[in-house]
DNA sequence: GTCTATAATACGATAGAC
DNA sequence: GTCTATCGTATTATAGAC
């Protein structure tokens, strides 16, 4: 069982991990991790010295939850195609918080990559952790070469869905452009 | 001759639309813009009372520029495909900026999207000018009902690559995805 | 209209009692 | 380890001299 300390310490980086997902990272200030986390004030640096150190154990968190998700899959599902389907439907299936707060990891590259380049780089770090589960189901497809160019392409186009899905509050655009993204995804597994 | 005042403040708007793209609009303070115009301190107060109102401007702006583009465009290039294939070209030609900063479009949407929504509505406005204009396009090549849904569909392809590119600071794949691009286009001239 | 001085608040961060 | 009190700074914003 963990200690109250480790338990404090979790629900900081959960209050953190959904805040800085709905408001953003800069927009999200100490006070709203506390209240949010119902930790007291000056507390919370017992754990985090910086906002930095917050970010980057929230994505260490969100790394452990993806990466057991992808797990899960390569255990749970055999074909490389089912694979990659089922990734298209975790976009089709978090709908509703694409539509209000967009790509958790995208959105939040976005915003440290304007001019946060060391925190831009640990965001990285979620995509690379997609990209290369991508790539290794393309490989599998028998896509030696084109294995991370196809993965870029596939993670570029579910960017763009959400984003112009949320741009125009459009649920319907994001469900034609999962399915479309799924015939491409047959097509390529039909003529490898 | 525009008057003093004029001057004064259309150096404000352009200063904060160069920081509301580098470093987004949150992040962006009143300081860092009065020092990027060289405007004494709480002289802005005269042109802007809020930091929205300034957004506003600067949005006000960013329309006027991209109409006048697009009707140049309108005068200079008759066909549609090369309208459209003008467009994706301006993706290729900012690679520098877009791989540093973003789509100017697509990420201030982003940004506000999460949690401001007033704000976002205001920079949809970014978008529908040029979704109306792309759409023009397809109805003139023949598309009527699917021009919509064409435009929207081009305008999400152009954010997934600006976003990917961005992650990866990738040029290449900027450059092979807006060549992916036209293809598309030439396809749907050539089938319309 | 222009500018300086400064108020008022929110911010990230610390010190030290318990 | 936990919590309160508070610091210094940066922020938005205003008052008032020129």
């Amino acid at each position: 069982m963990p200690s109250k300390s480790e338990r404090t310490r979790q629900r900081i980086i959960d209050a953190a991990n959904q805040l800085f997902y709905r408001k953003g990272y800069n927009r999200t200030s100490f006070t709203d991790v506390v209240e949010e986390a119902d930790v007291p004030r000056g507390n919370i640096y017992y754990y985090f010295k910086t906002k930095d150190e917050i970010l980057k154990a929230v994505i260490a968190h969100r790394l452990e939850t993806i990466s057991g998700m992808l797990q899960e899959w390569d255990r749970n599902i055999s074909e490389p195609l089912d694979r990659l389907e089922r990734f298209v439907r975790i976009m089709y299936d978090s709908t509703p918080a694409l539509l209000r707060s967009g790509c958790p990891m995208g959105s939040l590259t976005a915003e440290l990559g304007k001019d946060q380049p060391e925190l831009k780089e640990d965001a990285k770090g979620l995509f690379d952790l997609f990209q290369r589960w991508l790539a290794r189901q393309f490989v599998d497809m028998g896509y030696r070469d084109e294995a991370r160019d196809l993965s870029l392409r596939l993670l570029s186009r579910g960017q763009g869905l959400i984003i112009i899905a949320q741009v125009y509050q459009d649920p319907g655009f994001l469900e034609r452009g999962t399915q479309e993204l799924n015939r491409w995804l047959e097509d390529l597994a039909r003529y490898a």
